[in-house]
DNA sequence: GTGGTCTAGACCACC
DNA sequence: GTGGTCTAGACCACA
């Protein structure tokens, strides 16, 4: 696994770790029942705190997004969602309009940035639509 | 101005007050040149600490969206941005990532996250193309 | 706030903290919007800690059941669910099933579980069936 | 023997196989005196560490649940209890506490989690009531 | 050896 | 002042 911290970012390390791997899920660089790094092997290549990886790796259990076992590691779950669809919806959308906003605010026009995000969702395993 | 705080957000509140002002903004609703509220004002309306009023708009300066004018109060600017389009692209690339990956996470199809996308789009007002 | 550790119980500290607060919330002892203690007063109080009292308003925060904010405390949050109702059964179902496996081990009979049941209930305050 | 480990859960895997044999016990599938596999097989058949099953076997041996005879393997017991009938209503009004708590806390409503309650019991075998 | 819990203590962002 | 992040290090349950 190649994870790489930006200590510069005010995003949180235990945040970037869990960016990156939902990220290597995505992109489907990572399959469900992958071995992931222990927490002590990820705390030695990465010179951080075990504390910091395990909080990463329990925020990422509580998602749903691995599944972990004391004596045995971690392990990469089944993709699935507990959120009712409204939420999901909710919780999207939010996210959606601030970066609409963001990208208003860069003048970046509506086609520029239609075609960025064409561009970038083409790259990530999406469940196939349930029509 | 309408400005609504969600206690109930992580987002910290400065921070959501700069949300709705870009908001305001992008959608046309708040124009260059208009007045904003004065910090005591909104400081009241919101019941809030007058500080956290100042950090928002200290930030909307810092980012070049507001112009305080000392003892006159602080409009609205402008749209501009003093960023290189290639750092431009990799910011709103970034953020369109996150999107794209918390979508997949979340079995959202291509399709329906396309448009919510479009349709979330549709409510702003972009610059023109410079095609 | 009266809340008691058994440090005899398996049950970690921070999740005996969770079950306490959980249950004075349903029992209508804490309201929407009430104040939670601070971090530090409950770990002078407990003996604890800050860290541990922490993990306890963490997790209650990613259930949805407080709301915290830095630099202002945690308060109650409004009764809600994100989960949808097939996985609230399922979750509320086993958890039955375990309950009720239980007493047929402890030879408690089907009539004295109903009514411990029924007793146990009582004092709780649900949300309204929506008929 | 039918049992399944679910691992996704995070109960742990000799819990799991405790829990289910008790469950096959209370439903009636298992009876006094039923032979269960022995600890190899079993570990076999689930692709475990033995260990795992010793553990579960020797904490049901414990509970009064099973009994092992070296060399012969492991029985089902006879349905019995130590505990003081105060001592058992304590335990399991505990269980019942933290049940309805969750359920409150889902917004399940009283009459929708007694239906479950009931339908749940329904399916044991429950000890004929004494009076 | 695995992750989980808890303590102790530093530093930072928020209000 | 509030809670959040991160480090360091001890101890325990699980496999």
């Amino acid at each position: 696994m190649q994870i790489k911290i930006d200590n510069a970012s005010t995003r949180p390390i235990y945040q970037q770790i869990i960016d990156q791997i939902k990220r290597d899920i995505a992109l489907g660089r990572l399959k469900a029942a992958d071995k992931l790094p222990t927490v002590r092997q990820l705390a030695a290549q990465l010179v951080l705190n075990p504390n910091t990886i395990s909080k990463a790796y329990r925020q990422l259990e509580q998602d749903g997004i691995i599944v972990t076992r004391p004596g045995a590691g971690a392990y990469v779950a089944e993709l699935s969602s507990n959120l009712s669809k409204s939420v999901r919806k909710k919780l999207l959308c939010e996210q959606i309009e601030l970066l609409v906003v963001e990208a208003v605010h860069m003048q970046i026009d509506a086609r520029t940035l239609g075609e960025w995000f064409d561009g970038t969702a083409k790259k990530f395993k999406f469940t196939d639509s349930e029509e």
